[in-house]
RNA sequence: GGAGAGAUGGCUGAGUGGUCGAAAGCACAUCUUUGCUAAAGAUGCGUAGCCUUUAACAGCUACCGAGGGUUCGAAUCCCUCUCUCUCCGCCA
């Protein structure tokens, strides 16, 4: 959520930089200061007559103590209370409604952010390694998959549904071999703290981190519990101190976490894709940083450096785009996109997107730190994913496959999934 | 799932309808004093919003787990919910 008094004291500065996202937001912003101002409007007309009800209550019991007739003045202060029920409903509905179409509001990109329509204009920062060259035809994760018994789609379909898979043998090694070799590198090598959460949360959770209300069709909702299903890590783990004065010398926090990660992906109807590109479950090791809002860009880059290192400790070819303005996400005020190759796909895989949200999240979850004069100040937070497990599963062994049909396991890798190659 | 108890400021803890935003203690901050590494005294010490303002101060409003209700007036009475603790049941 952004700072209303923004929007009072700089509305042409927010225009400009919502309409960099894309047409249309910015007249959101002259509905907005037009509802604050009938807001305070009404909350003022409120205040003052309740503080006229305060002083007369006052006079009340002090008149009857000394036992004085008090009717007529009773009489005057209902008629006191009925005007502030009367003014209370209006002041009431603007602050619902303003807060609404504040939550609907995503935030201001960063200058430091290219401008650009679409992701067609990301422009790309950096390159790491080169595409792998294979003197035969490189297969894709599928039918390595069902050579090796890895990865069983019909088996994911017949007990939950499409875009669901069961990992078996040396497929369910390699994933749970992933996923103790990523805490690992994070929390020995890059300081980030381990924390394991719950996998369903509640609706606060979500509005903190923006899934909700905006994007509520993309996550699982348990109905009877009204629980929802984590989409990302980073929903229960940013909202580990929600509510929160945290001590500033504390920061930055940082921490890893490990969740499977739940999405509808709702309007994405067949899911376009083949194999584990994009499956309702997948697992994800996800990097979130609680920071001060000075030390957030550069903290920043440390995060995206930390996903990196997965990449090349795994040896694989990877590059970096950065996110312009119309499409970076709703939250973000700057994002790295880390995308791998993934030779049997002959494409790059975002397997890690790696964001500053700036104040606009905290401000959500009310998650702030007190500065050094003693102020409460919010925080910024941060998040990346360190990595997405399917898509790296998928560049790891169409990258490693051999010319026999085996696939070789990375020399860092191995220690954790136990043998040199699979099959 | 059943029975009971509870939820007050950073912490402990008073307060059962009226000058209560809330006693007291602890902790913390500043100052003073004695002096020596501890003690005594004074003052201050919640959050958010509104109004005003260059800014601050002052003023006003709201907040005693959350949401409703009763009342001229609610931390205090009533209802619903959440969470914590104890006992019982069930259970990996």
């Amino acid at each position: 959520m952004l700072d209303i008094r923004l929007f009072r004291e700089k509305p042409d500065y927010v225009k400009e930089r919502l309409s960099t996202r894309g047409a249309g937001l910015s007249s959101m912003v002259d509905e907005v200061t037009s509802l604050d101002e009938q807001r305070r409007e009404a909350e003022t007309e409120r205040q003052k007559l309740q503080g006229d009800r305060n002083r007369i209550s006052k006079e009340i019991g002090i008149a009857k103590k000394k036992g004085e007739d008090t009717s007529a003045i009773e009489a005057q202060v209902r008629g006191i209370g009925d005007r502030i029920e009367q003014i209370g409903r209006d002041a009431d509905a603007l602050d619902v409604k303003q807060r609404d179409l504040m939550l609907g509001i995503p935030n201001l990109p960063h200058d430091a952010c290219p401008i650009g329509e679409s992701a067609e204009q990301n422009p790309e920062v950096k390159v790491w390694g080169e595409k792998p060259s294979y003197d035969f035809a490189p297969k894709d994760h599928v039918a390595l998959g069902a050579q090796h018994g890895m990865l069983d789609f019909e088996a994911g379909a017949k007990i939950t549904g499409s875009a669901f898979v069961v990992y078996r043998g040396a497929g369910a090694r390699l994933e749970r071999a992933l996923i103790n070799f990523l805490l690992d590198l994070h929390t020995t090598s890059h300081g980030y703290t381990e924390v394991n959460t719950p996998f369903v949360v509640k609706a606060d959770a979500l509005v903190g981190t923006t899934q909700l209300p905006k994007f509520a069709d993309q996550v699982y909702h348990c109905q009877e519990d009204d629980l929802y299903l984590v989409p990302t890590a980073e929903v229960p783990v940013t909202n580990l101190h929600r509510e929160e004065i945290v001590k500033l010398e504390s920061l930055p926090i940082q921490y890893a976490a490990y969740t499977p990660c739940f999405r509808r992906e709702a309007g994405s109807a067949g899911l376009g894709t083949r194999g584990l590109i994009r499956m309702h479950q997948f697992d994800k090791v996800e990097l979130v940083k609680i920071t001060t809002p000075e030390t957030s860009m550069e903290e920043l880059e440390k995060l995206t450096a930390n996903a990196e290192v997965v990449l090349q400790t795994l040896g694989l070819h990877y590059r970096i785009i950065e996110l312009c303005t119309g499409d970076v996400g709703f939250g973000s005020s700057k994002t790295y996109d880390i995308e791998v190759w993934a030779p049997g796909q002959g494409t790059y895989l975002e397997v890690s997107s790696c964001s500053n949200f700036g104040e606009f999240q905290a401000r959500r979850m009310n998650l702030r730190y007190k500065d050094e004069n003693g102020k409460n100040r919010f925080c910024h937070t941060l998040n990346g994913s360190g990595t997405a497990l399917a898509r790296l599963f998928v560049a790891l062994v169409e990258t490693y496959q051999q010319a026999d049909g085996s696939i070789a396991i990375p020399a860092p890798l191995q220690r954790y999934f136990g043998t040199e190659k699979i099959g």
